[in-house]
DNA sequence: AATGAATGAGCTTTCATTCAT
DNA sequence: AATGAATGAAAGCTCATTCAT
């Protein structure tokens, strides 16, 4: 039509002082609503309430901000599991249950919940990240459960197990929770309870299915 | 062009008879190789020897070519293991582990494997793709699941349990290693072994992990 | 056309400040030499010296540019005819001359004059504008004609006429140059003379062809 | 298959034969309908009842079917009145009279009557054609339009004319609508009644407009 | 002669990125 | 520092044309 956008006085609006965290948060928003290559850099300005311009003031590249948020979403997360672990010396499915009720539900009802579908879907897209998410989160997490799991078995606490292959079945049944949340939960009838889904998996892991015992 | 290499028997003589199933199975791995946006049309018409042209004779957008890839996936995965149920008449375990034996590392090396990543990483994309998607196979294969579950209850083989959820934990379990394989798989230096993971899960839904019956 | 005078100052340094008219002037221009089909979006850019995007900040397809054009010619043409025939209390056939011989050669030297030929050409591709376009220009000149033609037979000064079919005639004879002008003239070994022409409409018009009261 | 031999029984549907004129006819009702770019030969082809295949048998672009389109519209449209004209002996005005009742009504119902719209669409692409067409029908119309004026005058029953630009005053009157009914006339509250328009136009050629005498 | 599946050049449109202000 | 108009490479899609049958 006429003209794109009619320049206009009042600039005082912008508040001096853009926190590049305002720029990931909408970016990180923006991606699970849409998928990385359907958002465009507009519209993560637009959302959060910058510039276009102002984007490329804090990353040089779309890629650059992908990079951020997935970076951002990586911090801190495993620390205080980990420092739990250390911490605890009590009995492994305590420290099982604590992290899990303390620390899932929690995880789950952050935006960084979203990381993890974000980080599998353009994995291929950036081999880097994925591979410095991964080695951060996915490995750091399964050898946390996996030193659990050992200290369950060598106290003789947790029957000798395949301590690798049921680390990953435990944190699968968790994580992959979370990439559902974000993907194709929407079309759930039952949608996810996670206290009680939780629990379920603490009982499951703890006695399995069977009645009694007959291995 | 003017390649003085003489091109081999059938390479541009015979433009008869392009399999649409040759498409969709070029755009398959193109789309667990690049992403769905990263993937050209015309990579997919190079992939499977055709021109970008005849691509649009099958399909008539690229969006529906995606539609095709995914439906194709649908097709007869469940059936077989909805049979397998309906036939068995024996231990809930025993149909258990026989279905994840027999159906799921099979699964996992077929091209097919990849349509859950493909879904996930679409989802905001193709709403109701992905919510066809979700019903025919998420929930169809949840639903089946819980009958398993429900069946050992009843027959006192299993624990009383929170059958849907213990569904759905069992499920992810099993779900998320297909997305993992891929998507971050390539950078993990222990790489799952299928097997022997369906068989720790066994283990673990048979029997938990703790050493003794305390429930 | 390709002047070889050197291009002025601010050829590619100011960026800003893009007339939306330069751009269906140029569009208006190519249109014409090429038909609307034939021209590509970057002709335009290029002939109104921005960059195919910029077009597009300006018009959303190549459909709303052709619609800007035509609108553009509509504006205030006939206006001064109207108000001209508003103004008149004189001889219907002086206001006759004095319209065709002020607003007609005046009107073929503008580029607007080659709108009639590119609506005729589009009409079935856009009916919309074409209706539109009908409304505003054809039927309202129409219009005025048959006013001015009524006047001239209330008054005695014209017999009486079948003036719809009357207006219609006139305006034909002078529609139909303009759209030759911009199509087929260039074959004519004969040019249109425009002055030459409206007068011996006009004389066609007042006394017809016949030397003497016959009929 | 494999038989080069005699193509079965029943090919009784194709009725051997394809006559050209059935495809330039379905051409020139889709030039008309949608122009000349919007048109897909595979349209043409199925509007006459062939294949596309069959098309290129006879026409070896598309640019020469609309050249063929146009050039069947050319034929023998003058050579009638120019046959009346050489055959005539009696008025001008009665010649004029006989031509336009007997010719233009007659040829606005025709088909052939769209082909001035298609050319003065088309005339920037197709200039030698056009140039041709312009020859063949515009020139030689006005040639004869001129003579018989001329006639009239150097017998004394018309006044001394501008022959050439009246000429063109009342081709413009006739063709004009043929092109408008082609195109904008859809759109028309008012439509166009041939013989009354004709005869206005011919009222209008003979004794003009003014109530008396004056000149 | 007739068919229609296959081809690929060409064009519209999008959007990450730049840069004058 | 911040803006947003302008750029142009890239990709989806169309359709005239070819050619094996």
């Amino acid at each position: 039509m006429a003209s794109p956008a009619p320049q206009n006085e009042n600039r005082r609006s912008r508040p001096r002082e853009i926190d590049p965290q305002q720029l990931t948060a909408a970016a990180l928003e923006l991606f699970l609503e849409n998928g990385f290559a359907n958002t465009r850099m507009e519209d993560i300005a637009r959302r959060a309430g910058v510039s276009k311009g102002a984007l490329y003031l804090y990353f040089a590249t779309k890629d650059e901000l992908f990079r951020a948020v997935v970076q951002e979403g990586i911090v801190g997360l495993i620390e205080q599991a980990e420092a739990a672990f250390a911490a605890s010396t009590g009995s492994a499915r305590e420290l099982l249950a604590s992290l899990m009720r303390g620390i899932v539900p929690q995880f789950w009802d952050s935006p960084s919940s979203g990381i993890p579908k974000l980080v599998i879907a353009e994995a291929q897209s950036f081999p880097a990240l994925t591979a410095e998410y991964f080695e951060s989160i996915s490995l750091r997490t399964r050898k946390l459960m996996e030193k659990i799991l050992q200290r369950g078995v060598d106290r003789g606490e947790f029957r000798p197990l395949d301590v690798h292959c049921t680390a990953r079945a435990i944190l699968a049944a968790l994580d992959h929770q979370a990439i559902l949340q974000h993907s194709v939960a929407a079309h759930d009838p039952e949608p996810l309870e996670p206290e009680r889904y939780v629990d379920a998996v603490l009982d499951l892991v703890s006695h399995g299915a069977l009645a009694e015992r007959s291995s």
